[in-house]
DNA sequence: GATGAATGAGACTTCATTCAT
DNA sequence: GATGAATGAAGTCTCATTCAT
């Protein structure tokens, strides 16, 4: 329908629908971002919607493609740092980076359970670019077996589950702040939750004293 | 406007109606559940719906009160299991619980991000009950205290962390699940998750060797 | 439908619903007069109307046929008034009472325009009743032609004309009264409008001097 | 909303859904008159109409807006003809405009008490046009002072309270006319009755004997 | 007679989409 | 490419009326 998508420079009407599809998705939620209200923040006629998407689900469909980079990116990277700093200091970087990202990304991401065609849609986009939100596991995990490999990390620790701790921990707290609204946020007196989660999660629950064996049952 | 709502009993058309819309929200999404649809599935006439709901999403509210129960329930008797079994046990058997309940949550729960105004009302349900998904954290975190007292958790560990990292993961798990259907599961290899997920944060990422601390850089 | 309408007694479950439909009408218009709401306002359930009345006009139709003999009751004594006090004096307290009277009815008889099924049954009323408002004239030209008898108002006066200018004044200044709201009400700083009108209708406009006759031109 | 609204063409969707509302309206009454029927009545689609009016009402009151300059010109030019003609002939004239008038507009009129909201509104509209049925008085009124000042009328006599007289007169019989049905018309037989109206005011109803003064009384 | 839950036709209104300009 | 008035299907909600209790 648009071949164009992938070429047409970052500005232009077609991108200014996108933004302006992003802020009001954002702004007055799936249910009431209406073509006429995104073509008003667009500021181009209703209609020239329809030149640059095949329906609006496109365009939603739009505005998800352009956050999916964004979602990768913010782990890409870490392999690389293997080595380098504390495992802890990285992870808690990592974990500050997840936290900013689900502000921004899980109210998108949520409203797709709204609508099935819509999830079906994103689906579909997915399977094009070969991403979803699990991709972001990946490189965390790549970079914990790069640490296992150099020593800083346990050797036998599961670096999938490691990964998915810590990143769910992020989008559960960003999930619990949108939704119980800004005024009542638990975990808001904690100076530094992403130092927190990334202490609990290196150090562990066990404890120490191997005198009591945390996998023996102590009563009958 | 229904004064019979906490009297009536689980039976009679307003629950067949709080019944039916929660089939349907599940099925359709919140975008498509239509109040024709819903009383369709009811089993009445639409103009019933508005005999014991103010308007639609009153009745999604309802839906949505029913549901928190179900939210407490899972976690509310595990401080009494401090001292039995394992620790480990008794963390993946809670667990197991958050996955399979976030399976029925999600989506609602999700969906409520797609239109402020019904995310403003869950709000002010939450205010009057006193509820909201956060509250779950809390029998962990008792737990977990209590486990600690016993001595079968380390002393030093942060039971709210490793609540939110254990939950956060569960729910994660289950957002991913939900996100990229269900032909695509990544972690669906694994044969228990919860296992892997408590194993994890039970022993911790930090190697054993005292020779190589984790918080000192190795490189400059 | 109903036969003991004219027997019933002023009180009972009837006289209630039309009690309450008076007040209703008067109070939400006839646009929001609901018969969910008269029902409330007459303290009995919805369906109770429906033994009473064929359906929601006949009550409307019934508290037309209750304002009825108000109207004609304001100047049936008139008449008999006749030479005694003086004529100014009758026509002003005539004028008093018919601004009271246009207060409460008015806006009954003017719904009527909003609705010509309810028109129509309001004259197949009046027909019944001979009733109609302007029977209200009847006693006011009969008044006036006594007094014509006895020389107290002059013989070549118009009794029907008269009767229309009086009460037509008393009926259009209430209107303006209610249709421009309590606060904006012209002639409200008139002490009574009432003696006002009878003075200007027992002079005349015509000035007395008859070196000026009014029914000749002035200019070319 | 709509700004084209004091700039547009009196042609135009707009303009024909104002026409089409005004006949349905007359027609139908206020009560039966449905968005379909008038979007029907106009020749477009039942959305259009929310294109140009925020909703029924608006469009209501856009009709009644347009009513209110016909009903200050009947009676606009009345004082430029002060010493021309006869007075008795101006207000003759005057009175056939009023009868035609009212005809066309009472019914719009009326309609508004039998829906508070819509009365509100046009309040509303009043205040913004500083109009409302009262100012048709004030040219009638300022026509009867300059034929004072020029002796055609009786210096002592109260504008006020005959333009009142004169006007509610027209409005009540066109009243009683549009209520009682085409069939029974009183003064039917009548040849003018605008003419009878005018003498009868003009001369007044007190005799001419003096010999007889209207304020004493007759009897004890 | 009285009840009030249930009904369902139909009202008003929204909104994604089209198309002549 | 851009426009924006027009469309009409579909949605939410109201309300006079019925009927089993």
């Amino acid at each position: 329908m648009n071949e164009r998508s992938l070429i047409s420079p970052p500005t232009g009407t077609r991108a200014q629908l996108i933004d302006a599809a992003e802020r009001v998705l954002r702004t007055k939620g799936l249910a009431r971002a209406t073509t006429r209200e995104i073509a008003r923040e667009a500021g181009c006629a209703e209609g020239t919607l329809y030149l640059h998407f095949a329906d609006k689900l496109d365009l939603v469909r739009a505005v998800h493609e352009r956050l999916l980079p964004a979602f990768i990116e913010v782990v890409r990277h870490l392999p690389d740092r293997a080595g380098t700093g504390t495992v802890a200091g990285n992870l808690t970087e990592l974990a500050g980076s997840a936290l900013r990202l689900y502000r921004d990304v899980l109210p998108h991401g949520s409203s797709l359970f709204a609508d099935p065609e819509l999830l079906e849609r994103f689906r579909g986009l997915l399977a094009e670019r070969g991403g979803g939100p699990h991709r972001a596991w990946e490189p965390v995990v790549a970079y914990l077996r790069a640490e296992q490999a150099l020593g800083r990390v346990a050797a036998g620790a599961d670096p999938a589950a490691a990964a998915l701790l810590l990143l769910g921990a992020c989008q559960q707290l960003v999930f619990v702040e949108l939704m119980t609204g800004p005024e009542t946020l638990p975990f808001r007196d904690r100076p530094d939750p992403a130092a927190e989660l990334v202490a609990t999660l290196m150090t562990g629950l066990s404890p120490a004293d191997p005198s009591d064996p945390p996998d023996t049952e102590r009563r009958p």
